[in-house]
DNA sequence: GCTTTTAAAGTGGTCAGACCACGGATTGAC
DNA sequence: GTCAATCCGTGGTCTGACCACTTTAAAAGC
């Protein structure tokens, strides 16, 4: 975390190195604006007193980070932050630990929580009407998962939105990978019932109200409610997925 | 955010994307472990059919990434997961916003706030123990601000290790580095006072009592209360400083 | 025999030049 | 004017060589 140890403003690197963080302190500082053309190979090469190949390690290094937009026969582009990148840094952080799909829930009940009670605050009248909108698209495809699925997405993704932080949006678009594939695999262990569905708009619903009436702790506390209710659901699913005589799982399909 | 657009699972891709692909996979199903040591370039390359630039490419932009240790003389190791990487694409990401290194105290919240609820439910005796260790190291060094600082972000460090999220402390450590940056910021707006240190220390320890209580309502609201106070402070003391002048200081938001 | 010195082998680091593949602009024919 | 072929600049790749560092093992010295 501390990167005393690293004499990075030093010219000690060397190579790749040096010309990798050349561009990124440029990129940080706003000096190089997202799409710039960067100029050609050879004459940054020239430039930066390097050969071909080790600027290309270190453009390419760029590219990987997302922060440089490659084009064979165009050219080198800066590119917009995209948190797509800190997506995947983030799930290979989180390779190693063990069940980390349920985990991810956790970072995603934080940022929720926090930014449904900022959006009590600072939500305009349009991101209420956003908010409003996924309701109605969630209400209008309960009978498609694909569909509902991603409008559930959609509503909570609006209100992280709605709360005005770049850095609760940026996190939870980080997270959203995982998220996913959380939500693909425990949705090979829950049915969708009626009686879920309905009560899903409903909590979403309850959500919202409380979030427009701008009562942070209420809107919190039913937020809490919908994902506890989510995880038992979920729990519960597990359990009788594994009584033997009584469930024989084989649905590939749903 | 959506990878449907993007065939991965493709050979689409070519030279350095391509083999860069196959080691990312090859670290998050665990094929490679952290230690592991890759063969030497050429090898590599003419194993993957590569040329030994393209594969450099590649084995460098992992190493930007921080998944690979590519030591002069020794050759390439697989490192263990680390979160400054995490910190530095978050960092990157978040540059073009305005404001961030205050906006970041939003994650920050959101992180803790659910890692105390989770502490109170999970925190073993000897996470306790370690955040208790953290406050008597934060009473010790209340003369000494930089020792302050750091034994403030232990307490807070602990905190969210207790919580037994992976999730929530590789976010934290991602922020981190921000944290750190907004907190040099506003230590040059801030004055330690007896008055303000006491009190600072008295809701560090209101905080970890209710952790230890097993309540995480009054845990979450001790530590809200203490976020507050500290970000009040902060107003009051920029105001105070903008007073002589007769401010025309901007309001970020209202 | 042991230690020290030295040389060799293996590794990543760098370079130069050449050629290929792609995209866009220019040019030409119609 | 439209469309086609061509050319040029761009990134993409390759080859082969050499340099710098590290380790190891052989050789020299004691």
């Amino acid at each position: 975390m501390l990167d005393i140890t690293r004499p990075d403003t030093e010219e000690s690197q060397s190579g790749a190195a040096r010309v990798f963080t050349f561009f990124r302190d440029r990129l940080l500082s706003g000096d190089l604006k997202a799409g710039d053309r960067l100029l050609a190979e050879r004459e940054l090469a020239a430039t930066l007193n390097v050969s071909r190949p080790v600027l290309r390690e270190a453009l390419r290094s760029l590219a990987m980070l997302g922060l440089l937009d490659i084009q064979h026969g165009r050219g080198a582009f800066v590119r917009s932050a995209d948190a797509s990148v800190l997506g995947q840094a983030l799930t290979l952080c989180l390779a190693p630990e063990p069940n980390i799909l349920d985990d991810v829930l956790q970072a995603r009940i934080a940022i929720e929580c926090q930014a449904i009670r900022l959006a009590c605050e600072r939500a305009s009248e349009r991101d209420l009407q956003a908010i409003a909108a996924t309701l109605d698209t969630l209400v209008n495809s309960l009978d498609d998962p694909e569909r509902g699925g991603e409008s559930d997405y959609a509503f909570h993704l609006a209100i992280v939105r709605a709360s005005g932080s770049a850095s609760l949006m940026k996190i939870y678009e980080a997270i959203s990978p995982l998220l996913m594939r959380s939500h693909v695999e425990r949705r090979r262990d829950t049915f969708r019932e009626p009686a879920i569905t309905s009560g899903l708009v409903d909590a979403h619903r309850q959500v919202f109200l409380a979030l427009a009436e701008r009562d942070p702790d209420t809107a919190e506390r039913r937020l809490r409610d919908h994902f506890a209710i989510g995880d038992d659901l979920r729990r519960r699913n597990l359990i009788s997925a594994y009584q033997p005589h009584l469930h024989q799982a084989k649905r590939k399909r749903s």
